[in-house]
DNA sequence: GGACCAACTTGATCTGGATCAACCGGCTTT
DNA sequence: AAAGCCGGTTGATCCAGATCAAGTTGGTCC
């Protein structure tokens, strides 16, 4: 049997991790040189377009992935279609804890991203003697599982005007955290993903998105909002 | 200075691990004879009456805890007094996932209530040159995220009645999993704990767990609940 | 330039679950 | 055994956010 090429893997190359812009903030940089050399060599490079998924919840977990471009999207789905995004990720981030053998969410890119795509086995062969790596890996787990409690607290007891407030706050706290500190926070997802994040629909995001224009706590421009009243958002987020 | 010694650590004792009923479910059950030695000699031996706190948020995170009998609710509150239950930790349950410097949940006892505590820096010491035990305590951060996520599914996207009868059989679950296998399901959290973890307010749990007994779903007992219709139960959950 | 389409906004109305308010039953206290 | 209390249930009403239904805007394709 002919093993099928996705048009993705033509795009893979070799020795880019040591010059990737984003190793210090993922899982990569707890690596030494020796380390990274070897890690890179199980690694495959894949570009995915918008909309493209990068896996499917249920399917067999056959690769862990690491995001060094562009963002996407998270998320689960209830057999009549309800969707939850649980996530968005953004370069740097780990997607892939280990022990299941599936899925058990769906992520796609929201706008061209990139990902390293390691095969699950090699991966768990790589780390198993690497305690420094393993610590790193739990770290960014621990990180993961520490957000996740946050959006139950968002989820379960905040209102929608809370729950958008502090969806900008932080995802403007995670856009500084990668380097983008402009005043306009983008905005890549569409206001169906913002509303399938914080439990809401696509009309209560909208109006609230104006609410907060009308009452002079940001712009809404293209492709994003520009804080104006950046004090009263974080107190909306925070209460 | 002299150090304030609580009443409880009075009923600390020493070489239970070896005899330790819950620890092949526990992060634990990755130990040979000789670590489970070594790692008993930072534990120490906490018990807990109802309502008790095991730790605050907010506090620095000076331990990390393994729950050994009874049921703890892990929660966070808002600044208003919002409370949500983000989780409730069962025999076998690791809590403390560790590298944050202060606790981000509160968890107290619901029941009698006993943990294994370890001072987080002794622990880390520990676990930092052992991977098999490393990998170990992944696997259980690794299931609590996913446990989240279904949370998030569930707060975000699902009616009430979806809502209480996915607890009901998840909880069965995490029974059944610590071998309490028994047809009625003890419930030993209050309607208000089971609220704030649902993302309801009390008089819905009330309201929706009598109309199942209305329904011959299920019968509530003192103490919890009986079981009656399985399977539509968990069409409820599923859907 | 005009037709089309997708993403978003805005308005009118509806409703699931919240809120407010008794009430009940079992335990503890005195 | 009466009083008080706590956890839970039940009923009546309310409202935040959902749903239903148009519009608007901007981009792409002939």
């Amino acid at each position: 049997m002919i093993r099928t090429i996705s048009p993705n893997s033509f795009r893979a190359s070799f020795g880019r991790c040591t010059a990737c812009a984003v190793r210090s903030l993922s899982i990569c940089g707890a690596l030494d040189e020796a380390d990274l050399a070897e890690f890179e060599r199980i690694a495959r490079h894949v570009q995915l377009a918008p909309n493209e998924a990068l896996f499917t919840a249920g399917q067999v977990a056959s690769s862990v992935h690491n995001l060094t471009a562009g963002v996407a999207r998270l998320y689960k789905l209830l057999p009549d279609g309800r969707r939850q995004v649980i996530g968005f990720a953004l370069p740097g981030d780990f997607l892939g804890t280990l022990p299941s053998d599936r899925y058990c969410f769906s992520a796609d890119a929201i706008d061209a991203v990139s990902v390293c795509r390691f095969p699950a086995e090699a991966f768990m062969h790589f780390i198993e003697k690497r305690p420094h790596f393993l610590l790193r890996i739990n770290e960014f787990a621990a990180r993961e599982l520490m957000l996740a409690q946050e959006q139950m607290l968002l989820l379960g007891r905040r209102t929608a005007e809370e729950k958008v407030a502090a969806f900008l706050v932080g995802w403007r706290a995670r856009l500084a955290h990668i380097g983008d500190e402009r005043q306009t926070v983008v905005l890549p997802m569409s206001r169906q993903d913002i509303a399938d994040y914080l439990g809401l629909t696509i009309e209560t995001v909208s109006r609230t998105l104006t609410r907060f224009e009308r009452e002079k706590m940001l712009v809404i421009v293209s492709g994003g909002v520009r804080l104006l009243d950046w004090t009263r958002a974080e107190a909306m987020a925070a209460a």
